[in-house]
DNA sequence: TAGATAAGTTAGACACGTCTAACTTTTTGA
DNA sequence: TCAAAAAGTTAGACGTGTCTAACTTATCTA
């Protein structure tokens, strides 16, 4: 995070924004890491089951870098919360509003790491990347990512 | 989230990436986590010194649009962090280590922004936007920001 | 100067997402 | 068919970041 050319101390003047501005902000983010969790799963839930046609916790394990009991606990809570259909020690589907949501999510996933390659990023990097950047993206500014991807065919 | 133009259902193909590296971004987005909180705070505690000589915690709370105890327990943990100088009911201050987190922080905050708003995002969505996204941009997409920001100018 | 007000801290609680250890259930293969 | 292996769950713990309630300290003003 030093790739400026002038070492001159990074001036602090505060931006134009007022504080409740600037908390709306914040607001923001509190609320985008609140849906993060149950977006990672139903996405890659809906990944596994076509490339499989089913989701074990297991393999969400693997590919989320986490253990199984968390995948346990997180499973519970998407289920409370209407996302995904599964009992004790089967498989794990989606349900429509899960799919719906794992569709969205997928979708804004793929415009992300596409807008970051025609930037000239490499394909990991952009991946690694778009997984952070995707839960900040508003409507707004993934259009305007589809846009400029549209430009620069 | 359905701005898509047909109402095809989103196609789950898994991208190119094997689990141990999709994992890898999930472990990326992790750490990003970990040292948000940390980025926000001296970022905000630079602004408020460089706008009032001090940084209170009562405008901290104000501007992150949380409430007080949450930055008194936040700036403690700070402080263990080796980040901020600070005693008992009196005003906040950076250590070197927290300023040049405070700088580095600003400068990517900036160019983010900058970078938003050279897609003709508006910039209350840039800012927005930004807060959120500054966390997961890795060295090479903020470079990659930097020169379409130059190339658009 | 002293009371009122504002600011700050502490205690305890909560939800979230993570872990290890220990257990249960399912699947596999000899 | 049964033991082994793999998978899955439960219990309990931890750290993080949030809150309310109650308290302490600093500042302000009459």
């Amino acid at each position: 995070m030093s790739s400026g050319a002038s070492q001159t101390r990074e001036d602090f003047t505060p931006d134009s924004r007022d504080p409740e501005a600037q908390a709306d902000g914040f607001a923001h983010v509190r609320n985008a890491h609140e849906s993060e969790m149950a977006e990672d799963y139903v996405e890659l839930i809906a990944e596994l089951i076509e490339a499989h046609g089913e989701a074990r916790p297991v393999d969400i394990a693997e590919r989320l870098g986490v253990k199984a009991p968390t995948v346990t606990k997180n499973i519970s809570r998407l289920k409370v919360a209407g996302l995904v259909r599964r009992e004790k020690y089967r498989s794990i589907f989606l349900t429509d509003r899960g799919q719906a949501l794992a569709e969205a999510c997928r979708r804004r996933h793929r415009i992300v790491v596409a807008f970051l390659q025609s930037l000239g990023i490499d394909e990991v990097t952009a991946e690694r990347d778009a997984e952070g950047i995707e839960h900040h993206v508003s409507e707004a500014t993934l259009i305007a990512f589809e846009n400029h991807i549209k430009g620069s065919d």
